[in-house]
DNA sequence: TATGAATGAGCATTCATTCAT
DNA sequence: AATGAATGAATGCTCATTCAT
């Protein structure tokens, strides 16, 4: 990797680490710049804008997955509440490599994020990821009707959420993080679908 | 009341509102001045600065939620399922009640908010509802262990983070936010509480 | 005068001395204040932004000077001569009154100052100057065509403007320049008068 | 011409043209790189700073113009008026080819221009310009005493400058603007000469 | 000969805070 | 009890300039 191509690396690297540690508005460019080993003005050269530097940060983890839980949902030898545990370990995974930016996804209003960036990309997601676990979940239980998969989708979502907002800023390392939400997560998801057929199915 | 406390209480009251709207960053002294019909010196005559405002206007609603949670536990006519439901309808109510400062108490690390005062609210508040949690929890099933217990807890305590994480944000009024979470969420805790039986029973 | 409006007027006066002097672009914010003694601020306090700074201070006497030309074209008693002596006495105070902002009206096109603003005011103050010299010829030559008017009113134009031109920058103070520039101008224009009849009568 | 020499004139030129086109402050050393197909560290190559590129920019066609001027004075077989009509045209050429030095010679003061430089050329060419009118003007009238010459002298120069300004900003074309100035210069200078005989003969 | 990488000084502007009244 | 005046530190961003290759 040549010299301008390792500081743009290191540049975004800080971003990412200081927006997920403070929020993005906290986050000053000289911040960035100081962390990243480089001017502040060296930052303007990689990227127009502190704006820009976040939606660089943003897309391509968000894109990447997307793609990965459309692989899971396809797997055909998973049963329903394997394809939605490995959905849910995909996420969490996803939400501890860019804590900033799951962070952000959720609990952002900054009026200095541009409008448009912010509501095409969140709500992407949001209904995106909706959308898939109310898929696995209608795979799951076949007889639901749909209000009632868009009600057990939410409460899906809302447990993995939750679960993983209450772990994500404290200052364990990744992989202890993982380890500890993970059986967590498997057991509240069996909890839930079991709860969810005992509800639905008298 | 005299002049002074009434003052005061308007330049809290102004705070409080447009805390919860805008968010701590983004609000300026000068516009809580406007709000509460004062000059912007005269908050810094009750109040040592911007960051005490927010201190003032935490601690007291955290009390009171702790109060009133405590009390719903100890009401002999409710059954655990109404106590649980109860108590997360209190949570509900609070944090859209402080909508900004309930964001803060779970996820700000904005290096602005003092250190000491932020760990020390946070941890109380957090590990005070974990332990109401799991206390109702242990008069639902008395039969748990103390591991189960803090497992089932924090499980329940996600899914209502979660819930409220999920809706807090939007630009949504704060009652229709209430009338949509509340049924969610005392369906999500049902179903929750049927699952753990189930799975904790055979 | 109380304080504020001391101040005001300080930051005014600093700005248009160094608008004159240096050009808009070439002033700042902090040189301005710490002209006009004050932090910079405290500029903000009273003006919303630097281009509303030159704005403030350019409108006013350009409506100034636009009636007090009105007023010597209306004056009864006066021959043509006179009056556009007069007039051009009128434009040489004001512009030594306004240094930078007859600089500024007739050189700048700094991309930075808001276009309709410069458009709008430059083209007015210009064509109206225009408007009125040559309402004068036409009272001097009655016998002159649309064209010709149009001709020689840009020539007293010019005369006047070069003239003003070529003294404006010199470090000279306000009276020693009128002190100069009036009688080369008084003669140029008789000259110019004469010229005019000159040629136009045979 | 070999590359080096290629390249530094392909820099001299870009910044000319954009000179010219933006003013000197407005003209960013990476555009000239653009327009002259090099890197923006190669100007450093050939040229001290930005200030240089001006100053190398700046001399040479005044030397031009002044010699040009010599040329037109010294033609014997040209009549007075037509040698000041020529020596206008000379002027105006000059100006229109130099918009944005034109400006620079007789309006800057931008302490960015260094002093000496500033104060030396300007005052060269302003002094070098007025006495080649003066000496035109005795040659026209040669009864004329040295203070009607310096005085006759000022307003043609006045007349040739105030012309040029007025029209010197304009988003018009080189030729276009040439087109419309030199008639009317023509005529102004021959309706100045008229009057000044008309004046001092009598 | 030429360049891409990097920088620091500087800019307009905002805002929490202090001070004199 | 209250305020308007004033401030300095900080922010995002630009640009002429330097440096290593």
């Amino acid at each position: 990797m040549n010299k301008a191509k390792e500081t743009k690396k290191r540049i975004l690297n800080a971003a990412s680490e200081l927006f997920s540690i403070k929020g993005y508005d906290s986050v000053t460019m000289r911040e960035i710049a100081k962390k990243a080993n480089c001017s502040h003005s060296t930052i303007y050269l990689y990227y127009q804008d502190k704006n820009q530097l976040l939606e660089k940060l943003a897309v391509p983890p968000l894109l990447i997955l997307s793609k990965r839980i459309d692989r899971t949902i396809n797997r055909e030898q998973l049963d329903s509440l394997s394809k939605l545990k490995a959905t849910a370990r995909d996420i969490v995974n996803f939400s501890i490599k860019n804590r900033s930016l799951y962070l952000m996804y959720m609990t952002i209003n900054s009026e200095k994020v541009d409008e448009e960036y912010y509501s095409l990309e969140v709500n992407s997601i949001r209904s995106a990821l909706f959308k898939k676990l109310q898929k696995i979940i209608s795979l799951h239980c076949s007889y639901l009707s749909e209000d009632e998969i868009l009600k057990y989708g939410r409460m899906i979502f809302f447990q993995i959420h939750g679960t993983i907002m209450t772990y994500i800023n404290s200052e364990e390392g990744s992989s202890s993080i993982r380890l500890r939400i993970i059986p967590i997560l498997d057991e509240s998801l069996e909890i839930l679908l079991q709860g969810i057929r005992g509800k639905s199915s008298y």
